[in-house]
DNA sequence: ATTAAAATTTAAGTATGCTTAAATATGTGC
DNA sequence: GCACATATTTAAGCATACTTAAATTTTAAT
């Protein structure tokens, strides 16, 4: 009972995890909840249950935040998650935006013993399809990666994909159709802000691309 | 809710299966408690709930009995089960005994696309790395195979193992350290009822095997 | 600083999948 | 056919992970 922890909490703990890592940092129980689909009172639940697991630091109404032991685990699954989809898009050829869904079923029916053989059979990969960080067997994640999503860039300043950060189809029918891949070249040249349109330069094409779709691509 | 099953249920249902196309076919609900490492009135309480959702006949006190769809159901699994054990030990290279316990998780958290996606990878086999048959994406099972255990088999017989029927890891070292593979030849040439043990000539060598180990050896 | 809106928690309840303990039915030996 | 051992079911209860509805707190607007 101490150490298995069931799908549930697993993907609760991902995604406090997920928002943590992120500029906006919201932990609030309802973002979670709407991250997951459940209630905010199961939120809240859960996020009680976790706290005495002390995996969770919980305070009423404050941001949740994972304890070491919690961060340990997301961690772990997260490597699980992309581990699977890298294996799911190099060995199976699954396309960009098929390899989340199955990877988030996957991650939680993987034995430690399984996940070393996925990774070496891939070579110890260190990216993902997406461009996200594997995190080592020892729990390391490759943080250096200075990455900011294009709707924050510099006009004027040459940039390369390094994330597509998406698991929406449409998303990568728009990347495919317009040669987004991970270290394609591009200049942002201009903002509406208004209309939240960014004007960019990329492959010899001028691209009005919205800032909802811009947030997942971040460039380095 | 239709559609889903658990895994508590799909279990069940793969236990109820495994059972039912057995020799002794002993399918009381004791019989799948042990199978399962549940209570017999957990194994009761399913049953019931089983009933409700047509999946299984169940009369007080009688055997289980898959209904259409409760078979429906089971060969899915299992197919799902024989894909990822011969995945397993083709692609990772995993040994006979360590393919049942990950397939065991696996099975549960395949999409019915992603499992297309394994059986073409594998060349759509029919047999996995055991011997027992794959079904078909259309539920068909390989039934015609007129296999027995090498412990009913006759004597001075000339045999072909096709079937390794343990997820054990001392059997395989057995089977391994006496070159006993689907495809070896053999022959018994005495029983020894009393103690339980075969003599059995292959590979030019005399064996005695007892009964319990050579139960899961089938020959054709 | 009030107050209304929004977010969060609490309370009560449900479904699933188990448990242990007691009651009941089945089947075997004689 | 009876009695006892064995198997199965019933009953009561528990943990997990949810739900809806009501109460409470935070927050943001005026
Ligand atoms: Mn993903
Ligand atoms: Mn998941
Ligand atoms: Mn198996
Ligand atoms: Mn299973």
């Amino acid at each position: 009972m101490a150490n298995y922890s069931s799908i549930a909490v697993e993907n609760f703990i991902k995604a406090i995890y997920k928002y943590e890592s992120r500029d906006g940092a919201d932990t609030k129980s309802g973002t979670i909840a709407t991250e997951l689909g459940i209630t905010h009172a199961a939120a809240t639940d859960m996020a009680r249950k976790l706290a005495a697991k002390n995996m969770v630091d919980y305070e009423k109404y404050k941001e949740l935040k994972l304890t070491p032991a919690g961060k340990k685990l997301a961690v772990h699954v997260v490597r699980k998650h992309r581990l699977w989809e890298t294996f799911l898009h190099q060995v199976f050829g699954l396309s960009m935006h098929e390899i989340h869904k199955e990877a988030e079923l996957l991650e939680h029916a993987t034995s430690d013993f399984l996940l070393d053989k996925i990774s070496e059979y891939l070579g110890n990969p260190q990216f993902d399809p997406h461009g996200d960080p594997i995190p080592t067997k020892e729990g390391k994640v490759e943080t250096s990666q200075a990455s900011l999503s294009m709707v924050y860039a510099e006009l004027n300043t040459s940039y390369k994909i390094c994330r597509l950060r998406s698991s929406d189809e449409e998303f990568f029918d728009f990347c495919q159709a317009n040669d987004m891949r991970l270290g394609t070249a591009l200049t942002i040249k201009k903002r509406y802000p208004k209309t939240r349109m960014l004007e960019a330069e990329l492959n010899h094409k001028t691209l009005l691309i919205h800032y909802d779709l811009a947030q997942a691509i971040h460039v380095e």
